[in-house]
DNA sequence: CCCGTTGTTGTACGATCGTCCAACAAGCAA
DNA sequence: TTGCTTGTTGGACGATCGTACAACAACGGG
């Protein structure tokens, strides 16, 4: 059934060799179209294998479970949009508060607020409970997150003792809004989340 | 291995006949706890017959499928919490902007602010997007949660043209911290989440 | 050219999954 | 008591799961 004779013509190879660390990223970002695409119950290791072009022996040979694969997943798809959403402040100008509402009105694009996107964050949600090192990853990257909210509040002047609370203030209001957004597209659009968010915004600073 | 012969003493039943809707109750009340333990990965049709003291094939006789027993729990569990809100509101007595505040701070109370009952909303919300009859049944739980929000917001003076935006926005801000609250207990407190919620609806009213 | 390293394959394995259905028995009516 | 209705059982079934491992082959160094 091969599409070439190993008998007659040059010699095509079956597969080839990458490195440790491409292989990896192809694998991750073929879990991330396999949540998108089916959902955390489809992420299976062989369907993540057929979406990546590799055996299915290999997941379990870069990664030890799936449970980590799905981590992994998370910590990479979070690093790209807090890259977009970098893009976007720095998009912005030198204005502070102009800056500030790139940040959150970047958490309402199409590209961040879609429900595909959501199901990497359900898979990972629902480990965080059981798994201890999930958890910890968790809190790591949402403390992560918050660090840079606080950094955009406090140059729009907010004071240092108020910094934590509002930021953990606006990081919930965008997320609340973002998980729905995802949820029930047609509830409300992102124009109307960004409005709100930003009308909350008016009143920190 | 039976704790009694067939055969001597009196007959003690095997099983008890129960009428359907009880049964279907026990059932999702079961599907609840195992979701609490072992989180939405844990939900098998056995392990929910384990917990209800059933057999496995029970389950497929009241519910058309796993999906079918998940759904009917999150809308049985968001009935309790509706419950349990709806009962602070009223324990608040009639000032509206107390109700309004007791609305808000019951979702961090402890019952409901619980990493374990979060299970159960992952499990729903991993459904809500391959699914559209879950979909349908998140935008009426959803839209009948913010209806209540309307009416509250309403009593304190909030205008109507703008009931719909605040409620959004409240219910945002209460999901994300209760959503962070449950993923990072550590983080904040319940009571910090509580005056982070009052502090907004004072700039709304 | 050949050889060793090692990334990769493909399969076998046992466990567990959801579903199905014929047989059983609890409880009510007669 | 007897018979009927039907809630319930419990195992069979095929599919799919995650994991492990021996064999294979791509590729660089000799």
């Amino acid at each position: 059934m091969k599409a070439h004779s190993p008998h007659s013509g040059p010699h095509q190879p079956a597969f080839r060799r990458q490195e440790p660390d491409a292989r990896r990223l192809a694998l991750i970002e073929a879990c991330a179209r396999v949540l998108a695409r089916l959902g955390a119950a489809g992420a299976s290791v062989r369907a993540i294998a057929v979406e990546a072009g590799v055996s299915p022996g290999l997941v379990s040979h870069y990664f030890s479970g799936i449970e980590a694969l799905v981590a992994a997943t998370y910590a990479h798809v979070e690093d790209k949009v807090n890259e977009a959403i970098d893009e976007a402040v720095n998009a912005a100008g030198q204005n502070p508060r102009a800056r500030l509402d790139a940040f959150v009105m970047a958490s309402f694009a199409p590209a961040i607020a879609d429900p595909q996107l959501l199901a990497t964050w359900i898979a990972f949600w629902s480990l965080v409970t059981a798994r201890p090192a999930i958890a910890a990853q968790h809190d790591e990257q949402y403390s992560g997150s918050r660090a840079r909210l606080e950094a955009l509040l406090g140059d729009c002047g907010v004071p240092a003792e108020r910094q934590r609370r509002d930021a953990i203030a606006v990081s919930a209001l965008v997320d609340g809004l973002w998980l729905e957004l995802c949820l029930s597209p047609g509830c409300f659009s992102a124009e109307e989340a960004g409005a709100i968010a930003r009308r909350f915004l008016d009143t920190l600073i």
